[in-house]
DNA sequence: TACGAACCTCA
DNA sequence: GAGGTTCGT
């Protein structure tokens, strides 16, 4: 049985492109609640799908490494449950994937040539995926030079980069994350692939799959299967959006939204069920080429009080749409057309699972500086489990707090 | 523009 | 019952 590759054991099969730690760190960007499907197989080794293949990632100081495996278990694409119809609506959707460059390496070439095409064209999908022609050391530089309070994260959380993430797996993705933390939606995404998606390779105990085509979230058997894995009222969301794009707009309308202004794809999201201003906006940050669309959920919110003292809206209750957008165009003018991105930034720095992060950069602060810190530290760590000076009631609620805020998403 | 209802899980 | 997002009013 096929096994999950690690660098050590096996440096010849895999391939390498020079990128720095500080223009990508794979543990945050791959785990910050961006996309869903990455898993850590071995310390620092990343494997997930893109592209319709099963590849592993690993870095070192100044290289990225990556990991193509071959779908030998491809034969049985498009024969998953809904039946007839899917199998040919798949032949749709690697159309779909050919027209965008990503599918090439499943057609049959010349073989001296078709491996050098492969490999080239492996590395162009990884330095897409990653947008790697984003200087992200220059971004770092112009937020910090402009907000003093990004300087401070920023020299602990470097490389966290946005994704340029398949549309399809992006918004049906992000549909799931309404009253949900990242932990629960990685588990739900993952039933959603297994269950209407085609499956690519085995690798030790696991089977990879393709994220589901539109048609197959489409059918109409699809909102009860989802209910009964767990996915509640967003089993509807997913099945009525899928028939809508279909219905309504066709199999290529999504990857269109790219070339449209961020105004107008948010607006063109908003229009499906499920989603509303802040999933839409995670849609047009994550794949839709709209770095400076900023999400904004109660936690942004917060952060936008706690760290910028933010207080244009604080008689506000609750997040309307006037609030969204002042926030939004409060951080685009703080950080301008990448805003989206240094927002990411500070929201992976807030999350539960790398505060460790921060304690190590504490530890190692020069002598000199310990006891400041080490009161700044204290305060700090206050901010984060009470929010900001809102008194809570009971340890229990402070802890209840801490609970959602470990594990929120975007 | 803003509020309450619905949605679901966890404590 | 709290928690956050979407939807309907």
């Amino acid at each position: 049985m096929a096994k999950h590759a690690v660098l050590s054991s096996g440096a010849k099969l895999w391939r390498s492109l020079a990128c720095a730690k500080s223009e990508l760190r794979l543990d945050l960007t791959l785990a910050c609640g961006q996309s869903f499907r990455w898993r850590e197989t071995a310390e620092g080794h990343w494997t997930g799908v893109m592209g319709g293949r099963v590849w592993t990632l690993t870095q070192t100081d100044d290289t990225l490494w990556y990991y193509l495996y071959t779908n030998q278990d491809n034969q049985s694409r498009g024969d998953k449950k809904l039946g007839d119809g899917v199998s040919l609506r798949d032949n749709n959707n690697r159309a779909e994937r050919r027209s965008k460059g990503a599918q090439r390496m499943d057609e049959e070439e010349p073989q001296a040539v078709g491996q050098q095409d492969r490999e080239l064209e492996a590395e162009l999908m990884l330095r897409d995926f990653f947008q790697l022609h984003v200087k992200l050391d220059d971004l770092y530089r112009q937020w910090g030079a402009a907000d003093p309070h990004f300087r401070k994260i920023a020299d602990i959380f470097t490389g966290v980069r946005i994704l340029r993430q398949d549309p399809t797996e992006c918004l049906f993705s992000f549909i799931c994350t309404s009253n949900n933390h990242i932990s629960r939606i990685q588990g739900m995404v993952e039933r959603l692939c297994q269950a209407l998606g085609a499956p690519l390779c085995q690798l030790d105990q696991t089977t990879y799959y393709d994220f589901p085509t539109l048609s197959a979230l489409a059918d109409s058997s699809v909102e009860a299967c989802l209910r009964d894995l767990g996915f509640g009222y967003r089993a509807r969301f997913l099945q009525q959006s899928a028939k809508q794009i279909l219905d309504t707009h066709g199999l290529q309308w999504l990857e269109g939204l790219r070339r449209v202004s961020y105004l107008e794809a948010r607006d063109a999201l908003r229009t499906l069920p499920g989603v509303g201003t802040k999933v839409a906006d995670c849609v047009c940050l994550m794949c839709l080429d709209k770095p400076d669309a900023v999400p904004v959920d109660t936690h942004v919110w917060q952060i936008a009080q706690r760290d910028y003292k933010y207080a244009a809206e604080k008689g506000q209750k609750s997040l309307t749409e006037k609030v969204h957008r002042n926030i939004g165009d409060f951080f685009r003018k703080l950080w301008g057309p990448y805003a989206g991105w240094a927002h990411s930034v500070l929201f992976c720095a807030d999350l539960k699972k790398f505060q460790s992060l921060k304690e190590m950069a504490c530890f190692n602060q020069p002598k000199k500086e310990e006891e400041e810190e080490e009161k700044s530290r204290k305060t700090k760590i206050k901010r984060e489990t009470d929010g900001h000076g809102i008194n809570m009631k009971s340890e229990n609620q402070k802890k209840a707090k801490m609970g959602v805020k470990e594990e929120r998403t975007l």
